[in-house]
DNA sequence: GGATGCTTAATTTTT
DNA sequence: TTAAGCATCC
């Protein structure tokens, strides 16, 4: 193992390898190279079977990227190395042997998204009789996932109960374990409380998996929870060869009950814990670096450390106001055109935000110059009806106990099943303790269930595409979008074939994939941008999802007040500390130049918003800051944009239109001033005005 | 049971 | 702005 790239720190970290061992890391101090080549060093120095070592990472993109890492150092022994997250690593353990039977579900369970935790929780409170509008559907469902994360089971949280509200909400929370189990559902938050929960009942099933992994490495610990923490803990105590890595000053998940302490408490836990500092950052300028260590110093709860580089002083970072929102993307826009035509590619740069809503306005942007671009860790695609309807019958075919897809799906396509049928067999169902299918027995439903029986004979004889294929026509759903001959149809029968490109490229990448693996390889890796091949696009992503990448230029979109900071965070010092190691974690990712944007005004939930710069930007000195704020120049250019057309242009059905900001549509319906016009995903159909200096006849 | 239209709430962040 | 929930009518 070629250790001389690595500096005496590292090569200590690498080397160390008799107990417990806390890393703190900068960040860009190589600590993925330290945990890559420590991974390559147990198994080719020290002769560890790669089948003992357990990597978790944060996020499934880290996982992969590790794996591909320690390949590259090692070769197929790699392959051997169980490196995942927490969560698929709870689904692995989940599946193996009979563990899951030993926690009282089959074998077959499937895992419900948040989304689908939602519409559980909506039907208990109805069933309840308690008023969504007291009890918020949502609120309930932070509300159980955070007991989940601090470990606390109904009957653990009833001792803290003391309102009306918790007393309801624990019921529901009760209600809500009791549903999934019947349904043998499991959530996110269950994916590391019932290993836990496993491991605790079963003495032998522990040791198995302690005698397993000798030797644990766990990234981003900053960001572990309580489950986490000791779902972890568990696993290493009998060798105590655990090793984390992680950075007080980039955590930030406290929303998800993630807790930076369990960092400053390993040394508490393991006695004998050896501590290595990583304070040399190799990925940015030192303006760069600079601004960071100027933005995190406001904080007041943090470790003290100092992170230095050698690299060279670079440009100083680019400050922008823009006018508005647009103004803010076509600034970004335009200065992407210019890296890219001196040289720089699509995929080294990344355009980052605080919050998801945002990228709509850039995407948009970019569209309009054609320029390449993914939006990374979206999960809008598989969020979408037609994806989540055929999904929900790719479920019940693999567990038809499944009650939420089983709900979702038997009255789509319309089967003139309605909710008097619904609660004939919920109360069956009930009664007996079956599934809501398996009470089927008369009527139109018998119709349906043939329909699934029929799907369940054939899934193992074909592969997943051609299933897919199956289950639109037998359901139903083709012929359903086909007869409607809207433009909505339209995209989602398009949606639908591209669903169909992803099982494809699954089946060309790893040969044929079984129904199960692919179920429970989607419900924990939701970004479909993971399984495309064309690389060189530009990077759009949330701050949150970018942790643990790096790219030469990094834009930093709605740095203002109210937004990042976010307006939730304002009112507690704890939140806004949070929001600041977000900060934090955005600079950081730069390596060559960083662009800091806000825009003056800025359309928030359909109304204008006027937003002062964020207090992040005047936490940085100032003679580290370009800064260019042209905004009375943009102000008289929107007002030119704003002016209508003099002349009346004549719009008819079928005619194609230009939009300057939608692209090409058709005209669909023509009034007195507005003409209706059809455009693509994701614009649908737009209602505009005839004369409007935007649109064009083409 | 299903279609239509009105009111209102929602946007932090992810596995 | 948009989506979801509810009331009303067929």
């Amino acid at each position: 193992m070629d250790l001389t790239k690595l500096n005496d720190e590292q090569l200590k970290a690498v080397k160390y390898n008799d107990g417990p061992l806390l890393i703190i890391a900068g960040a860009g101090s190589g600590k993925t190279r330290v945990l890559t080549v420590k991974i390559a060093y147990l198994i080719e120095n020290i002769h560890i079977s790669p089948y003992n070592i357990l990597a978790i990472t944060f996020t499934n993109k880290a996982a992969n990227e590790m794996k591909e890492r320690v390949h590259n150092l090692i070769g197929s022994d790699a392959d051997f190395i169980q490196i995942s997250t927490f969560h698929s690593f709870g689904v692995r353990i989940l599946r193996e042997k009979d563990n899951a039977k030993l926690l009282g579900y089959d074998k077959n369970f499937s895992i419900v998204d948040s989304e689908d935790s939602l519409v559980v929780i909506k039907k208990i409170l109805k069933e309840l009789n308690l008023d969504p509008k007291y009890y918020n559907p949502r609120s309930l469902r932070n509300k159980i996932s955070s007991l989940k994360n601090d470990m606390l089971m109904p009957d653990d949280y009833e001792k803290y109960t003391a309102s009306d509200y918790e007393k309801a909400c624990l019921n529901v929370y009760r209600k809500y374990q009791k549903k999934l189990k019947e349904g043998n559902l499991v959530d996110f938050d269950d994916l590391l409380l019932l290993p836990i929960k496993l491991f605790r009942e079963n003495k032998k099933v522990l040791e198995y998996y302690q005698e397993r992994f000798k030797y644990i490495l766990i990234d981003e610990y900053q960001d572990t929870n309580e489950a986490q923490y000791k779902f972890s803990k568990m696993l290493a105590s009998k060798y105590r060869n655990i090793t984390v890595v992680g950075d007080d000053s980039q955590c930030i998940y406290g929303f998800r009950g993630s807790n930076y302490k369990n960092i400053l408490n390993f040394e508490k836990d393991y006695k004998d814990a050896k501590t290595i500092l990583l304070e040399e950052n190799y990925r940015s300028t030192t303006n760069i670096l600079d601004a960071a260590n100027d933005v995190i110093k406001h904080n007041k709860n943090k470790k003290d450390k100092s992170l230095w580089t050698k690299n060279e002083k670079g440009n100083k970072i680019k400050y922008y106001r823009a006018y508005n929102e647009k103004e803010e993307a076509r600034y970004v826009v335009r200065k992407i055109k210019e890296l890219v035509s001196s040289g720089v590619n699509y995929e080294d740069i990344a355009i980052l935000y605080r919050t998801n809503a945002q990228s709509r306005v850039l995407e948009e942007e970019i569209l309009k110059d054609n320029l390449p671009y993914k939006v990374v860790g979206s999960f809008y695609f598989y969020s979408r009806k037609e994806i989540k309807d055929l999904i929900a019958y790719l479920r019940l075919i693999y567990n038809e106990k499944d009650n939420v897809s089983f709900l979702r799906v038997i009255n789509y396509p319309k089967r003139k099943i309605g909710p008097k049928t619904i609660e004939q067999l919920t109360e069956k169902a009930d009664k007996e303790g079956i599934s809501l299918y398996e009470a089927i027995d008369s009527g139109k439903e018998l119709e349906f269930k043939k329909i699934i029986e029929d799907l369940k004979k054939v899934k193992d004889n074909v592969t997943l595409t051609e299933l897919i294929d199956k289950v639109l026509d037998a359901s139903g759903i083709r012929k359903e979008l086909e007869s409607e001959k809207t433009l909505e149809a339209e995209i989602r029968l398009e949606n639908l074939e591209e669903f169909k490109s992803i099982t494809r490229g699954f089946e060309e990448k790893e040969g044929l994939i079984s129904l199960e693996d692919f179920l429970f390889e989607i419900s924990l890796v939701s970004d479909k941008e993971e399984y495309s091949t064309d690389n060189n696009r530009i990077n759009l992503m949330t701050i949150h999802s970018v942790k643990g990448l790096e790219f030469d230029y990094v834009f930093v979109v709605g740095v203002e007040e109210g937004l990042f900071p976010h307006i939730n965070s304002l009112m507690d010092e704890k939140d806004l500390e949070e929001e600041r190691r977000l900060c934090y974690v955005a600079i950081t990712r730069a390596k060559k130049d960083l662009y800091l944007i806000n825009a003056k005004r800025r359309v928030l939930f359909g109304n204008d918003e006027i937003n002062p710069p964020s207090r992040f930007i005047g936490e940085i000195r100032e003679e580290l800051l370009d800064a260019n704020t042209e905004i009375e120049k943009q102000e008289e250019k929107i007002k030119d944009e704003e002016i209508f057309r003099d002349e009346e242009v004549d719009y008819n059905v079928g005619d194609y239109v230009y939009h300057e900001t939608f692209g090409t549509g058709k005209v669909v319906e023509v009034t007195e001033t507005l003409v209706s016009v059809a455009f693509k995903h994701p614009y649908g159909v737009k209602k505009l005005m005839k004369n409007h200096k935007k649109l064009s006849k083409i």
